[in-house]
DNA sequence: AATGAATGAGTATTCATTCAT
DNA sequence: TATGAATGAATACTCATTCAT
């Protein structure tokens, strides 16, 4: 095979978003790693330059992911003219497609406990900053709430963990939604953006 | 090896209870085979008569945990000498010995995705059992806001997702309480005996 | 299970010809000794008081098929009323049948060299015996002639060694025939009663 | 065990040499791919790096003799100088040659259905090519009747099927030929050469 | 004659990782 | 940066056979 240098980010790149793409098609632990390589038309050793090891590669893959939720969301938080609804609604917005467009949806890998470490991620990382759409203070309770909300939605409208019935999963989302609007003081709908976020189906 | 030949459900259960206390003590891929038929001093072939492979003594182990708790507890239901609460103090309690004395905590095998499978199970035939403390009717909304408190409290509060300090998780456990109690319409305090379910540490 | 005696000759039967359609279905190897007692509901040891090994089971079932061919013929090569042609074509029909109706085939046995075991015992048994339709004095050329032919045309016409076209199959047999006849100084036709044998499709 | 990277074609040839050579001796199912590899001081992994399985090295094994056998007769039968019967002595001998010095004679490999496997490629591949010393053109009835002999004398004369007495085997053999010539129009004693190649005894 | 729980030897195979070039 | 041949640990599983009852 001839031989050809790439710059290192570039390449790095190429191989995070190849392993990715075959774990969500195929699992982690069905994915190999000779797979990866051979799919980007590189060898064995390369992988081994860029990563120490095939689990590093999971790491890194959830934490750009996150990453990119922040990134891509912060400066929604820092727009003053928004109302804390309006926040949400955004946030939500490019959540749903950075999942469904951009990262051809991690949440699907198979194989390791991803779903509880990108899980882990979102209540420690993510749902900070979602709190502050509603108050820049350190309110607790509004923090815990959210909390209990993400950890609630995430398992249960989890389609590797449960297979609802249509109407099933409907009628839960729905009252999740109202449960949360309650919850947080807001008039009966405004949350209502967040059903497709959670699979709903009309 | 001199052969003994025991009852099938002996010989069974034996396996299992001694498959299930490796599994907590050293996780589920570090302990082998051969290793659980050690232990009660039968042949490799034992563990393969009784169970198909690996992976199905831990779907067992889950199921006995499962039904377990339910028949544990189905007589507290049942018994309509007590109140609400008073049933879900009891089936706490219950609950509770069966994690910490009984199954030795299944909770703590690591391994296998069996915190998403027992919650699962939790979800679709132990929560459905708690609804019926509130209402035998079918009320749906008791039912959704029970399953999002069991997700949410089991994803929160699993020592394996999140290592909270000690006053990080306390003030969490505190305030699902309180809000569940709210959520119920029940006065304050009346579920606090959940807080060492959850592992509040006083 | 309730114990079911039978008369020993009955049972060993049962499972000769149970084991023989399995293998026939599935191969040797990939018949286990535990399916072919689950057929006909008795217990793993009743085999091993029929039979001393699984090996075993199949020189019997060679055997008693070759026996069977014998002594089903045996009275035709003794009809002096039959020219040695009749002989022959009656022979055949009973080997078709026997192959065909009886035993299922037994040559579409897979896994063992069941086809070279069965080869072997055609020449050394079962060729004598077809060599004295032409003559009762031990004329070698005709029986070594016969040898040829039983060899080549149980090679060429396996269908587990040669997967031919029909057409290929169909030349190629109509070639032995003839062939034979010209070396036994046959009439032209007399022998293509065998063409049916070898699997000659119209 | 330190690491001695090889030209890929020369690490599978010796990896083949040395199965082969070790299955004539032990046969197949006795000879470990620990055993193999072990012969040349390489690890289990470069097995599997050359080959998918243990099955199929025989594969190769098988196509390699054939294809030697062809590529090394090719030019005999192009030489125009010869004539039909030439070319069948030396076809004769190069094939002896090979059996006996080069491949260690591959045909007492056992535990595979090998003799089947080599038999019908040499039907396939090497008869059509003896055929050529006869006749350029698709006579097909030439073909036919080498087909016919091979296949005979392959099942006859091999030592794994039939153990004749040396005289019961010297006659067949004398008889083989002599119909052969017969059949192909050849004089007496033109094609007394292939007695060696059916281990004729003197 | 029959049961069926118990035995236990036996090995091919996978693949993440390394390292000499 | 890249190659790709080589490493090697690590174990679940099968199933013919046995034997106490």
């Amino acid at each position: 095979m001839t031989r050809i240098s790439k710059n290192p980010e570039e390449r790095k790149d190429e191989i995070i978003k190849t392993a990715q793409k075959l774990f969500i098609e195929k699992g982690f632990a069905e994915t190999r790693v000779s797979e990866i390589v051979k799919s980007i038309n590189v060898s064995q050793g390369v992988f081994y330059y860029y990563f120490s090891s095939k689990d590093e590669i999971i790491d890194e893959i959830i934490d750009r992911y996150i990453k990119q939720l922040i990134s891509s969301t912060v400066e929604i938080f820092q727009n003053n003219q928004l109302s804390a609804l309006e926040k949400l609604v955004r946030m939500s917005d490019r959540q749903l497609h950075i999942n469904m467009i951009e990262n051809n949806n991690i949440h699907r890998i198979k194989g390791v406990d991803i779903h509880e470490r990108i899980l882990k991620r979102l209540i420690l990382d993510y749902v900070p900053l979602m709190k502050r759409a509603f108050t820049e203070n350190g309110d607790r309770e509004i923090l815990f709430l959210m909390e209990i909300f993400v950890a609630a939605g995430n398992v249960l409208f989890d389609p590797g963990i449960f297979q609802w019935e249509k109407e099933e999963r409907n009628e839960r989302i729905s009252f999740l939604i109202k449960f949360m609007e309650r919850s947080l003081n807001l008039t009966d709908g405004s949350l209502s953006f967040y059903k497709r976020l959670m699979g709903y189906i009309e």
